[in-house]
RNA sequence: GCGCCCGUAGCUCAACUGGAUAGAGCAUUUGAUUUCGGCUCAAAAGGUUAAAGGUUCGAAUCCUUUCGGGCGCACCA
């Protein structure tokens, strides 16, 4: 068992007992929130916990004096070396180094597939989604790779995901779409500047008109040529995904789910609920008297849930608003019974988070689990100055291209390494560098050497004969350095870095982690270059070649496993 | 005008969701290694966590106010 786990059950153990004693509900204790984490300082031991001051309330015993109750139990442990109780309440322990050798041996020998105990859910991970109507540029590429590694994250531990593309193939946009491949059909040797300002500018449109149509000479563009051209767009947003290792399992289309039927169906439901109704919209803050035209809508009664105006629904020309085929979409995804959706939007969908759980919550009688994360802006920079974006002129940079300037890794790595409500400066310098301050290469570098360094063993010093499950005459006990229980303190505590990033939706924590177990592991490997007795492969001394190396492995597993879950290559050169 | 998010070292970011003396990288200064793998390692310096108040054993984190930045608040996306 690791240490999180074994230390874990030993404190609740002993924490029922002293409720007990108390005359309190023993099952007080199960809500309680302690902390065992790896001690900040040397001074405070191998680890270090919250616990009595956690508890100490309910009890109502001062935190030093629940402290030492714990710690009177705790002192029959023999893998403990020592106990330390701190100012306000902290208990450090201090572990017996037979116990970290021993959990080293656990780590490696746990089976493949982890046991995270989390109760497993059926998920709706939405991502991406971008319209069809152009190609995918940086912003689009933040939501894709947080989303898909969260796919990952929440696979590993044990839900159940699908990840989920809406394709906006309907609506206002795609007429726009349609206009402007008109345009390009009848124009062909027009400057761009005489385009007017209602479609969509840049090459793209125009070069993919070509593509499709070649000279054929078409007049209308029927229902058939719409679906070819959304089509075609589609297929490159989906070769811009594949590029930076971003995949669905499933393609919603907007047109499909908002049929009339489904349209008659959701109004008339909401109208029964009293939930819409025909009526004026008012005028927005923002707006000039002057500028604003009064019109009928389908409306929600956003006001009964806070909102500042009531929202429209259909507009007066019988079209939907983005709101009602979201309404539409999300009404689907709940028919198909899901336990929990998580959408990922670009923060400027903001305004439409409260009052989509809004309408959803109303309509449906049973909870609506519905995770909303949104991603901030992209700014790209290079030689430290903003690349202007303008989507106006059409001329922004897309996705692609950064990817064939910098490479998939660093795109992957740079956008899950924030948190998703801040906004990223993404230097695209860094990562043409091979040093330190380009983390990819830094992480990707420790691996290499691990890997280095089970080749060696496997050519050069064949009598060492080791691998991840041939444990014979291994000796554990040659471990004794500071820095090989810091690592293997690290290396123990990945399961729980996974869990929680899945708990929170925060794949950024792997990347940190994943940063952290690197340098540990360079500065270990570094102590050698100083202390030859401190290398990991050395001469005449077998068992403490045998036992490094197998720590060797842990690390190797440990990177593999963080980077492929980021799906980051993991180089056995470089 | 209203709502939400953000503000942490000169710069780019962490801080396990309320824990100990707020940590990393870059840049600066100093040293080690160039032999398992070369852009690797160590040390120094750098902070009133935008500001002020409050909550409690304990606040970057929660509450209130102020300042600054971003986004949203018809339609369009």
């Amino acid at each position: 068992m690791l240490y999180q786990e074994y230390l874990r059950n030993e404190l609740e153990i002993i924490l029922k007992k002293i409720f007990s004693e108390n005359c309190l509900n023993k099952n007080l204790s199960n809500n309680l929130n302690f902390s065992i984490d790896i001690s900040p300082r040397k001074e405070f031991g191998d680890l270090s916990s919250n616990i009595a001051m956690v508890a100490c309330k309910i009890l109502k015993l001062s935190p030093i004096r629940l402290a030492e109750k714990i710690v009177n139990q705790l002192n029959k442990n023999k893998m403990i070396l020592k106990l330390e109780i701190v100012k306000p309440g902290f208990i450090n322990f201090f572990f017996k180094s037979l116990f970290w050798q021993n959990q080293l041996q656990e780590f490696l020998d746990l089976p493949e597939k982890f046991d995270y105990k989390i109760k497993s859910r059926k998920i709706c991970l939405e991502y991406v989604s971008a319209n069809p109507t152009g190609q995918m540029h940086i912003g689009h590429a933040r939501g894709a790779i947080l989303g898909d590694s969260l796919f990952s994250i929440l696979c590993e531990v044990g839900h159940k995901v699908t990840g989920e593309y809406y394709i906006n193939d309907a609506g206002e946009q795609i007429n726009k779409l349609i206009e402007t491949v008109k345009f390009h059909l009848t124009n062909t040797r027009r400057v761009e500047d005489e385009m007017p300002d209602t479609l969509y500018p840049g090459d793209y449109l125009k070069n993919l008109t070509k593509k499709i149509f070649k000279k054929e000479k078409i007049n209308v563009l029927n229902e058939k040529y719409k679906k070819i051209i959304i089509e075609n767009i589609l297929n490159d947003i989906k070769a811009d995904l594949e590029l930076i290792n971003v995949f669905h399992q499933s393609f919603v289309s907007e047109k499909e789910i908002s049929s009339l039927q489904n349209i008659e169906k959701l109004k008339k439901k909401l109208l029964e609920m009293e939930l819409a109704y025909y009526g004026f919209q008012e005028k927005p803050k923002n707006i000039e008297e002057k500028d604003w035209i009064k019109k009928k809508h389908f409306l929600f009664r956003s006001k009964k849930f806070g909102d500042d105006s009531d929202r429209a629904l259909i507009k007066p020309n019988g079209s939907l608003t983005y709101f009602m085929s979201d309404i539409l979409y999300h009404q689907n995804k709940i028919s198909r019974k899901f336990d929990l959706m998580i959408n990922i939007w670009g923060v400027d969908h903001f305004g439409y988070v409260k009052r989509l759980k809004n309408v959803l919550n109303a309509l449906n009688k049973e909870n609506v689990n519905l995770e909303i994360k949104l991603t901030s802006l992209v700014n790209l920079l290079k030689k430290n100055k903003q690349i202007k974006m303008s989507k106006r002129s059409g001329n922004f940079i897309t996705m692609n291209e950064v990817v064939s300037e910098v490479g998939s890794d660093a795109i992957r790595y740079m956008m899950i390494s924030r948190n998703a409500d801040k906004k990223i400066d993404f230097d695209l310098d860094i990562f043409f560098q091979k040093n330190k301050e380009n983390p990819v290469f830094y992480i990707q570098y420790a691996y290499a050497r691990c890997m280095s360094i089970i080749q060696i063993v496997k050519e050069k010093r064949k009598e060492i004969s080791i691998d991840e499950k041939n444990t014979d005459s291994l000796k554990l006990n040659k471990l004794m350095l500071e820095e090989e229980k810091l690592i293997i303190k690290h290396i123990c505590s990945f399961y729980d870095i996974i869990k929680n990033s899945a708990i929170h939706y925060e794949p950024h924590r792997i990347s940190a982690y994943l940063y952290d177990l690197a340098k540990i592991f360079h500065n270990y490997w570094s102590i050698g270059n100083i202390d030859a007795k401190k290398r990991i492969l050395i001469e005449n001394d077998d068992d403490t070649t045998r036992a490094r190396t197998y720590l060797v492995f842990a690390v190797k597993k440990v990177l593999n496993k963080g980077l492929s879950l980021l799906k980051i290559k993991c180089p056995n050169k470089m």
